[in-house]
DNA sequence: GCTTCGCCAGGACGGTCGTCATAGTCAAGC
DNA sequence: GCTTGACTATGACGACCGTCCTGGCGAAGC
Protein backbone atom coordinates (compact mmCIF):
# COMPACT_ATOMS: atom_id res chain seq x y z
CA UNK A 1 0.00 0.00 0.00
CA UNK A 2 2.39 2.65 -1.25
CA UNK A 3 0.80 5.94 -0.94
CA UNK A 4 0.32 7.83 -3.89
CA UNK A 5 2.79 10.59 -5.02
CA UNK A 6 2.10 14.32 -5.43
CA UNK A 7 1.70 14.03 -8.99
CA UNK A 8 -0.57 11.53 -8.52
CA UNK A 9 -3.04 13.56 -6.12
CA UNK A 10 -2.52 16.54 -8.78
CA UNK A 11 -4.11 14.19 -11.92
CA UNK A 12 -6.94 12.37 -9.73
CA UNK A 13 -7.71 16.03 -8.05
CA UNK A 14 -7.75 17.79 -11.59
CA UNK A 15 -10.24 15.07 -12.96
CA UNK A 16 -12.43 15.60 -9.98
CA UNK A 17 -12.20 19.24 -11.02
CA UNK A 18 -12.54 19.22 -14.46
CA UNK A 19 -15.66 17.27 -14.12
CA UNK A 20 -17.25 19.17 -11.87
CA UNK A 21 -16.30 22.78 -12.78
CA UNK A 22 -14.77 22.69 -16.25
CA UNK A 23 -11.27 22.84 -17.66
CA UNK A 24 -11.06 26.63 -17.94
CA UNK A 25 -12.90 27.79 -14.06
CA UNK A 26 -10.25 25.41 -12.45
CA UNK A 27 -6.86 27.09 -11.65
CA UNK A 28 -3.83 25.47 -10.20
CA UNK A 29 -3.82 27.74 -7.46
CA UNK A 30 -7.64 26.25 -6.53
CA UNK A 31 -6.41 22.93 -7.38
CA UNK A 32 -3.07 22.63 -5.28
CA UNK A 33 -5.31 23.98 -2.61
CA UNK A 34 -7.70 21.15 -2.66
CA UNK A 35 -5.20 18.20 -3.82
CA UNK A 36 -3.43 19.58 -0.17
CA UNK A 37 -0.23 19.06 -2.89
CA UNK A 38 2.62 21.33 -3.09
CA UNK A 39 2.26 24.81 -5.08
CA UNK A 40 5.43 25.30 -5.92
CA UNK A 41 6.36 21.79 -8.06
CA UNK A 42 3.13 22.23 -10.07
CA UNK A 43 5.20 22.90 -13.26
CA UNK A 44 7.92 21.04 -11.89
CA UNK A 45 5.95 17.74 -12.89
CA UNK A 46 4.17 19.28 -15.60
CA UNK A 47 6.91 21.13 -17.60
CA UNK A 48 4.13 21.47 -20.37
CA UNK A 49 2.01 23.57 -17.75
CA UNK A 50 -1.94 23.41 -17.18
CA UNK A 51 -2.56 21.62 -20.67
CA UNK A 52 -0.21 18.55 -19.73
CA UNK A 53 -1.99 17.87 -16.41
CA UNK A 54 -5.09 18.23 -18.29
CA UNK A 55 -4.13 15.70 -20.67
CA UNK A 56 -2.91 13.50 -17.64
CA UNK A 57 -6.34 13.77 -16.00
CA UNK A 58 -8.24 12.86 -19.33
CA UNK A 59 -6.47 9.49 -19.65
CA UNK A 60 -6.99 8.89 -15.72
CA UNK A 61 -10.77 9.41 -16.61
CA UNK A 62 -10.52 7.31 -19.55
CA UNK A 63 -8.98 4.41 -17.30
CA UNK A 64 -11.27 4.33 -15.03
CA UNK A 65 -13.85 4.50 -16.99
CA UNK A 66 -12.34 1.38 -18.96
CA UNK A 67 -12.13 -0.13 -16.12
CA UNK A 68 -15.99 -0.03 -14.70
CA UNK A 69 -17.26 -0.98 -18.33
CA UNK A 70 -14.95 -4.35 -17.19
CA UNK A 71 -15.96 -4.91 -14.05
CA UNK A 72 -19.43 -4.57 -15.97
CA UNK A 73 -19.33 -7.73 -18.38
CA UNK A 74 -17.20 -9.73 -16.32
CA UNK A 75 -19.96 -9.50 -13.79
CA UNK A 76 -23.05 -10.31 -15.88
CA UNK A 77 -23.25 -12.47 -19.15
CA UNK A 78 -26.37 -11.07 -20.19
CA UNK A 79 -25.23 -7.73 -21.83
CA UNK A 80 -28.53 -5.71 -20.84
CA UNK A 81 -27.48 -6.60 -17.18
CA UNK A 82 -24.13 -4.91 -17.53
CA UNK A 83 -25.04 -2.04 -19.35
CA UNK A 84 -27.70 -1.91 -16.13
CA UNK A 85 -24.90 -2.21 -13.67
CA UNK A 86 -23.02 0.20 -15.19
CA UNK A 87 -25.03 2.84 -15.78
CA UNK A 88 -26.95 2.63 -12.23
CA UNK A 89 -22.59 2.58 -10.72
CA UNK A 90 -22.66 5.90 -12.65
CA UNK A 91 -25.72 7.15 -11.13
CA UNK A 92 -25.27 5.89 -8.03
CA UNK A 93 -21.52 8.59 -8.00
CA UNK A 94 -23.12 11.55 -10.00
CA UNK A 95 -25.91 11.08 -6.80
CA UNK A 96 -23.19 10.47 -4.37
CA UNK A 97 -21.28 13.77 -5.11
CA UNK A 98 -25.08 16.21 -5.62
CA UNK A 99 -25.21 15.56 -8.72
CA UNK A 100 -22.17 17.76 -9.36
CA UNK A 101 -19.79 15.08 -11.35
CA UNK A 102 -20.30 13.34 -14.24
CA UNK A 103 -18.30 12.20 -17.22
CA UNK A 104 -14.90 13.69 -16.68
CA UNK A 105 -14.55 13.98 -20.49
CA UNK A 106 -17.85 15.41 -20.91
CA UNK A 107 -16.95 18.79 -19.48
CA UNK A 108 -13.67 19.44 -21.01
CA UNK A 109 -14.47 18.18 -24.33
CA UNK A 110 -17.22 20.61 -24.62
CA UNK A 111 -15.15 23.37 -23.65
CA UNK A 112 -12.33 22.66 -25.72
CA UNK A 113 -13.79 21.63 -29.11
CA UNK A 114 -11.99 24.99 -30.69
CA UNK A 115 -8.37 25.48 -28.26
CA UNK A 116 -6.54 22.68 -27.59
CA UNK A 117 -5.29 20.18 -30.20
CA UNK A 118 -3.97 18.17 -27.01
CA UNK A 119 -6.73 18.03 -25.00
CA UNK A 120 -9.14 17.44 -27.79
CA UNK A 121 -7.13 14.63 -29.01
CA UNK A 122 -7.36 13.35 -25.80
CA UNK A 123 -11.24 13.40 -25.48
CA UNK A 124 -11.45 11.56 -29.29
CA UNK A 125 -9.03 8.54 -28.09
CA UNK A 126 -10.93 8.48 -24.19
CA UNK A 127 -14.40 8.27 -25.98
CA UNK A 128 -12.51 6.03 -29.10
CA UNK A 129 -10.97 4.03 -26.29
CA UNK A 130 -14.38 3.12 -24.51
CA UNK A 131 -16.25 2.18 -27.91
CA UNK A 132 -13.39 -0.45 -28.62
CA UNK A 133 -13.60 -1.83 -25.10
CA UNK A 134 -17.35 -2.10 -25.67
CA UNK A 135 -17.74 -3.34 -28.83
CA UNK A 136 -15.03 -5.89 -28.14
CA UNK A 137 -17.62 -7.04 -24.73
CA UNK A 138 -20.44 -6.93 -27.56
CA UNK A 139 -18.96 -9.48 -30.00
CA UNK A 140 -17.52 -11.69 -27.03
CA UNK A 141 -21.45 -12.07 -26.59
CA UNK A 142 -22.33 -13.43 -29.48
CA UNK A 143 -23.26 -9.74 -31.60
CA UNK A 144 -21.94 -9.66 -35.16
CA UNK A 145 -19.16 -7.12 -36.15
CA UNK A 146 -21.06 -4.36 -37.30
CA UNK A 147 -24.11 -4.47 -35.43
CA UNK A 148 -21.78 -4.95 -32.22
CA UNK A 149 -20.25 -1.40 -33.71
CA UNK A 150 -23.46 0.03 -33.93
CA UNK A 151 -24.96 -0.54 -30.39
CA UNK A 152 -21.29 0.61 -28.84
CA UNK A 153 -22.03 3.82 -30.09
CA UNK A 154 -25.61 3.60 -28.57
CA UNK A 155 -24.52 3.01 -25.63
CA UNK A 156 -21.84 5.90 -25.38
CA UNK A 157 -24.69 8.16 -26.53
CA UNK A 158 -27.41 6.89 -24.16
CA UNK A 159 -24.77 6.98 -21.24
CA UNK A 160 -23.67 10.92 -22.10
CA UNK A 161 -27.09 12.28 -22.95
CA UNK A 162 -28.18 10.41 -19.50
CA UNK A 163 -25.81 11.54 -17.34
CA UNK A 164 -26.32 14.78 -18.60
CA UNK A 165 -30.23 15.22 -18.37
CA UNK A 166 -29.50 13.55 -14.57
CA UNK A 167 -26.93 16.67 -13.94
CA UNK A 168 -29.52 19.42 -15.09
CA UNK A 169 -32.52 17.68 -13.43
CA UNK A 170 -30.79 16.42 -9.84
CA UNK A 171 -31.94 12.91 -10.48
CA UNK A 172 -31.07 9.26 -11.60
CA UNK A 173 -34.64 8.77 -13.49
CA UNK A 174 -33.02 9.87 -16.95
CA UNK A 175 -29.85 7.19 -16.82
CA UNK A 176 -32.70 4.86 -15.64
CA UNK A 177 -34.61 5.15 -18.85
CA UNK A 178 -31.23 5.33 -20.58
CA UNK A 179 -30.66 2.06 -19.46
CA UNK A 180 -33.61 0.39 -20.07
CA UNK A 181 -33.53 1.90 -23.73
CA UNK A 182 -30.54 0.07 -24.41
CA UNK A 183 -31.66 -2.88 -23.26
CA UNK A 184 -34.66 -2.89 -25.86
CA UNK A 185 -31.91 -1.67 -28.51
CA UNK A 186 -29.64 -4.94 -27.37
CA UNK A 187 -32.99 -6.90 -27.79
CA UNK A 188 -34.31 -5.38 -30.92
CA UNK B 1 -37.92 43.83 -41.10
CA UNK B 2 -36.30 45.76 -38.25
CA UNK B 3 -32.92 45.31 -37.24
CA UNK B 4 -32.06 43.66 -34.45
CA UNK B 5 -31.28 46.39 -30.99
CA UNK B 6 -27.56 46.15 -29.27
CA UNK B 7 -29.59 44.14 -26.18
CA UNK B 8 -30.24 41.30 -28.76
CA UNK B 9 -27.55 41.31 -30.87
CA UNK B 10 -25.42 40.39 -27.34
CA UNK B 11 -27.53 37.88 -25.93
CA UNK B 12 -27.64 35.83 -29.67
CA UNK B 13 -23.38 35.99 -29.44
CA UNK B 14 -23.19 35.09 -26.13
CA UNK B 15 -25.64 31.94 -27.21
CA UNK B 16 -23.30 31.20 -29.77
CA UNK B 17 -20.05 31.42 -27.95
CA UNK B 18 -21.43 29.85 -24.66
CA UNK B 19 -22.47 26.80 -26.59
CA UNK B 20 -18.87 27.02 -28.63
CA UNK B 21 -16.62 27.94 -25.87
CA UNK B 22 -18.60 27.53 -22.21
CA UNK B 23 -19.92 30.36 -19.76
CA UNK B 24 -16.41 30.69 -18.39
CA UNK B 25 -14.12 31.16 -21.39
CA UNK B 26 -16.02 33.63 -23.06
CA UNK B 27 -15.41 37.02 -21.80
CA UNK B 28 -17.55 40.41 -22.24
CA UNK B 29 -14.50 42.06 -24.11
CA UNK B 30 -14.59 39.47 -26.42
CA UNK B 31 -18.76 38.91 -27.06
CA UNK B 32 -18.73 42.78 -27.70
CA UNK B 33 -15.76 42.69 -29.98
CA UNK B 34 -17.36 39.42 -31.88
CA UNK B 35 -21.25 40.86 -31.67
CA UNK B 36 -19.99 44.53 -32.87
CA UNK B 37 -21.84 45.95 -29.68
CA UNK B 38 -20.59 48.65 -27.83
CA UNK B 39 -18.65 47.67 -25.00
CA UNK B 40 -19.91 50.74 -22.75
CA UNK B 41 -23.23 49.76 -22.26
CA UNK B 42 -22.90 46.29 -21.37
CA UNK B 43 -23.98 46.75 -17.78
CA UNK B 44 -26.41 49.13 -19.18
CA UNK B 45 -28.50 46.25 -20.92
CA UNK B 46 -27.57 43.61 -18.33
CA UNK B 47 -27.03 45.46 -14.75
CA UNK B 48 -27.31 41.75 -13.45
CA UNK B 49 -23.89 41.65 -15.18
CA UNK B 50 -22.17 38.30 -16.82
CA UNK B 51 -24.95 35.91 -15.04
CA UNK B 52 -28.11 37.68 -16.44
CA UNK B 53 -26.91 37.39 -20.06
CA UNK B 54 -26.23 34.39 -19.22
CA UNK B 55 -29.97 33.20 -18.25
CA UNK B 56 -30.85 35.42 -21.14
CA UNK B 57 -29.00 33.78 -23.86
CA UNK B 58 -30.24 30.26 -22.34
CA UNK B 59 -33.74 31.25 -22.73
CA UNK B 60 -33.12 31.94 -26.47
CA UNK B 61 -31.19 28.57 -26.94
CA UNK B 62 -34.68 27.35 -25.14
CA UNK B 63 -36.66 29.23 -27.75
CA UNK B 64 -34.87 28.41 -30.80
CA UNK B 65 -34.87 24.79 -30.04
CA UNK B 66 -38.05 24.51 -28.93
CA UNK B 67 -39.09 25.90 -32.78
CA UNK B 68 -37.52 23.11 -34.12
CA UNK B 69 -39.07 21.10 -32.46
CA UNK B 70 -42.51 22.33 -33.50
CA UNK B 71 -41.63 22.59 -36.88
CA UNK B 72 -40.02 19.32 -37.00
CA UNK B 73 -43.47 17.93 -36.00
CA UNK B 74 -45.67 20.59 -38.40
CA UNK B 75 -43.89 18.78 -41.30
CA UNK B 76 -43.68 15.00 -40.64
CA UNK B 77 -46.97 13.15 -39.17
CA UNK B 78 -45.10 10.49 -38.24
CA UNK B 79 -42.84 11.07 -35.01
CA UNK B 80 -40.11 8.70 -35.89
CA UNK B 81 -39.46 11.68 -39.37
CA UNK B 82 -39.77 13.81 -36.86
CA UNK B 83 -37.31 12.93 -34.84
CA UNK B 84 -35.02 11.48 -37.64
CA UNK B 85 -35.28 15.70 -39.62
CA UNK B 86 -34.83 17.24 -36.50
CA UNK B 87 -31.51 15.04 -35.63
CA UNK B 88 -30.57 15.83 -39.14
CA UNK B 89 -30.98 19.74 -38.90
CA UNK B 90 -29.10 19.50 -35.42
CA UNK B 91 -26.24 17.50 -37.45
CA UNK B 92 -25.79 19.96 -40.84
CA UNK B 93 -25.88 22.99 -38.00
CA UNK B 94 -22.90 21.47 -35.88
CA UNK B 95 -21.18 20.35 -39.38
CA UNK B 96 -21.57 23.73 -41.08
CA UNK B 97 -19.71 24.93 -37.36
CA UNK B 98 -17.35 22.71 -37.79
CA UNK B 99 -18.18 20.75 -34.92
CA UNK B 100 -17.76 23.63 -32.43
CA UNK B 101 -20.98 24.67 -31.99
CA UNK B 102 -24.00 21.72 -30.13
CA UNK B 103 -26.42 21.90 -27.52
CA UNK B 104 -26.90 25.79 -26.43
CA UNK B 105 -27.32 24.85 -22.91
CA UNK B 106 -25.09 21.33 -22.85
CA UNK B 107 -21.90 23.29 -21.87
CA UNK B 108 -23.21 25.99 -19.60
CA UNK B 109 -25.15 23.11 -17.75
CA UNK B 110 -22.07 21.19 -17.15
CA UNK B 111 -19.90 24.16 -16.34
CA UNK B 112 -22.28 25.64 -13.38
CA UNK B 113 -23.99 22.25 -12.21
CA UNK B 114 -22.35 24.21 -9.09
CA UNK B 115 -21.84 27.63 -8.74
CA UNK B 116 -24.53 29.85 -9.97
CA UNK B 117 -28.14 29.35 -9.13
CA UNK B 118 -29.68 31.34 -11.39
CA UNK B 119 -27.87 30.14 -14.41
CA UNK B 120 -28.89 26.49 -13.65
CA UNK B 121 -32.24 27.11 -12.83
CA UNK B 122 -32.12 28.24 -16.27
CA UNK B 123 -30.69 25.18 -17.81
CA UNK B 124 -33.37 22.93 -15.85
CA UNK B 125 -35.89 25.31 -17.10
CA UNK B 126 -34.93 24.42 -20.61
CA UNK B 127 -34.33 20.93 -20.40
CA UNK B 128 -37.85 20.70 -19.11
CA UNK B 129 -39.20 23.07 -21.67
CA UNK B 130 -37.96 20.79 -24.30
CA UNK B 131 -39.28 17.87 -22.46
CA UNK B 132 -42.79 19.14 -22.37
CA UNK B 133 -43.29 19.93 -26.24
CA UNK B 134 -41.83 16.85 -27.20
CA UNK B 135 -44.40 14.61 -24.46
CA UNK B 136 -46.85 16.95 -26.20
CA UNK B 137 -46.69 16.50 -29.21
CA UNK B 138 -45.86 12.55 -28.68
CA UNK B 139 -49.59 12.16 -27.15
CA UNK B 140 -50.99 14.17 -29.76
CA UNK B 141 -49.56 11.39 -32.03
CA UNK B 142 -51.00 9.17 -30.54
CA UNK B 143 -48.84 8.02 -27.84
CA UNK B 144 -50.82 7.59 -24.01
CA UNK B 145 -49.44 9.66 -21.24
CA UNK B 146 -46.88 7.28 -19.20
CA UNK B 147 -45.39 6.05 -22.69
CA UNK B 148 -44.98 9.48 -24.04
CA UNK B 149 -43.21 11.32 -20.58
CA UNK B 150 -40.26 8.21 -21.36
CA UNK B 151 -40.05 8.46 -24.77
CA UNK B 152 -39.59 12.33 -24.73
CA UNK B 153 -36.87 11.63 -22.02
CA UNK B 154 -35.55 8.94 -24.55
CA UNK B 155 -35.20 11.37 -27.47
CA UNK B 156 -33.57 13.91 -24.95
CA UNK B 157 -30.88 11.75 -24.07
CA UNK B 158 -30.03 10.33 -27.17
CA UNK B 159 -29.77 14.12 -28.80
CA UNK B 160 -27.51 15.20 -25.98
CA UNK B 161 -25.58 11.85 -25.86
CA UNK B 162 -25.31 12.31 -29.63
CA UNK B 163 -24.61 15.89 -29.86
CA UNK B 164 -21.53 15.34 -27.40
CA UNK B 165 -20.21 12.59 -29.07
CA UNK B 166 -20.71 14.22 -32.92
CA UNK B 167 -18.99 16.89 -31.51
CA UNK B 168 -15.52 14.78 -30.18
CA UNK B 169 -15.63 12.68 -32.98
CA UNK B 170 -15.85 15.65 -35.83
CA UNK B 171 -18.56 13.49 -37.42
CA UNK B 172 -22.00 13.13 -37.92
CA UNK B 173 -22.33 9.35 -37.45
CA UNK B 174 -23.80 9.19 -33.70
CA UNK B 175 -26.19 11.57 -34.35
CA UNK B 176 -28.23 9.31 -37.33
CA UNK B 177 -27.29 6.10 -35.20
CA UNK B 178 -29.42 8.41 -32.14
CA UNK B 179 -32.44 9.17 -34.79
CA UNK B 180 -32.51 5.42 -35.74
CA UNK B 181 -32.37 4.09 -32.27
CA UNK B 182 -35.29 6.64 -30.72
CA UNK B 183 -37.02 5.55 -34.17
CA UNK B 184 -36.89 1.83 -33.37
CA UNK B 185 -37.28 3.00 -29.19
CA UNK B 186 -41.18 4.70 -30.97
CA UNK B 187 -42.13 1.38 -32.68
CA UNK B 188 -41.45 -0.63 -30.21
C1' DG C 1 -34.50 76.32 -27.69
C1' DC C 2 -33.95 73.62 -23.82
C1' DT C 3 -34.16 69.69 -21.05
C1' DT C 4 -34.34 64.95 -20.28
C1' DC C 5 -32.88 60.41 -20.74
C1' DG C 6 -31.62 56.15 -23.12
C1' DC C 7 -27.51 54.75 -24.98
C1' DC C 8 -22.44 54.74 -26.16
C1' DA C 9 -17.24 55.54 -25.34
C1' DG C 10 -13.32 54.59 -22.84
C1' DG C 11 -10.93 53.50 -19.13
C1' DA C 12 -9.93 52.71 -13.92
C1' DC C 13 -10.16 49.27 -10.29
C1' DG C 14 -9.01 45.31 -7.64
C1' DG C 15 -8.54 40.67 -8.30
C1' DT C 16 -7.11 36.24 -10.33
C1' DC C 17 -5.14 33.89 -14.00
C1' DG C 18 -1.06 30.87 -16.05
C1' DT C 19 3.72 31.04 -16.04
C1' DC C 20 8.18 31.11 -14.48
C1' DA C 21 12.49 32.30 -11.75
C1' DT C 22 14.95 32.10 -7.60
C1' DA C 23 16.11 30.41 -3.24
C1' DG C 24 15.66 26.81 0.06
C1' DT C 25 15.12 21.87 1.86
C1' DC C 26 16.40 17.26 2.36
C1' DA C 27 17.44 12.49 1.56
C1' DA C 28 20.52 9.36 -1.07
C1' DG C 29 25.28 8.21 -2.85
C1' DC C 30 30.09 8.38 -2.11
C1' DG D 1 30.76 15.15 5.87
C1' DC D 2 30.00 16.66 1.34
C1' DT D 3 27.91 16.79 -2.92
C1' DT D 4 24.27 16.24 -5.88
C1' DG D 5 19.85 16.49 -7.69
C1' DA D 6 14.98 15.94 -7.07
C1' DC D 7 11.50 18.35 -4.92
C1' DT D 8 9.30 22.42 -2.40
C1' DA D 9 8.42 27.39 -1.05
C1' DT D 10 7.45 31.94 -2.30
C1' DG D 11 6.20 35.36 -4.95
C1' DA D 12 7.04 38.46 -9.16
C1' DC D 13 5.28 39.20 -13.88
C1' DG D 14 2.19 40.71 -17.39
C1' DA D 15 -2.26 39.69 -19.11
C1' DC D 16 -6.91 39.45 -18.69
C1' DC D 17 -11.02 39.08 -15.93
C1' DG D 18 -15.88 41.16 -14.31
C1' DT D 19 -17.43 45.34 -12.61
C1' DC D 20 -18.37 50.00 -12.39
C1' DC D 21 -17.86 55.05 -13.24
C1' DT D 22 -17.68 59.42 -15.48
C1' DG D 23 -18.41 62.05 -19.49
C1' DG D 24 -20.61 62.76 -23.84
C1' DC D 25 -24.01 62.30 -27.58
C1' DG D 26 -28.40 62.78 -29.93
C1' DA D 27 -33.22 62.37 -30.43
C1' DA D 28 -37.78 62.89 -28.26
C1' DG D 29 -40.89 65.86 -25.33
C1' DC D 30 -42.15 70.34 -23.83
Amino acid sequence: MTQPTTRDRMISTAMRLFRREGYTATSWRRLVEEAGTPWGSAYHHFPGGKEELGVAAIALGTELVTGTIRRAFERHSDPADAIRWWFGKAAAALEREDFRGGCPVATVALEMAHGSDALTTACQEAFEAWRVVLTGFLRERGFEAARANRLAMSVMNNLEGGLLACRVRRGTTPLERAAEDVAVLLGA
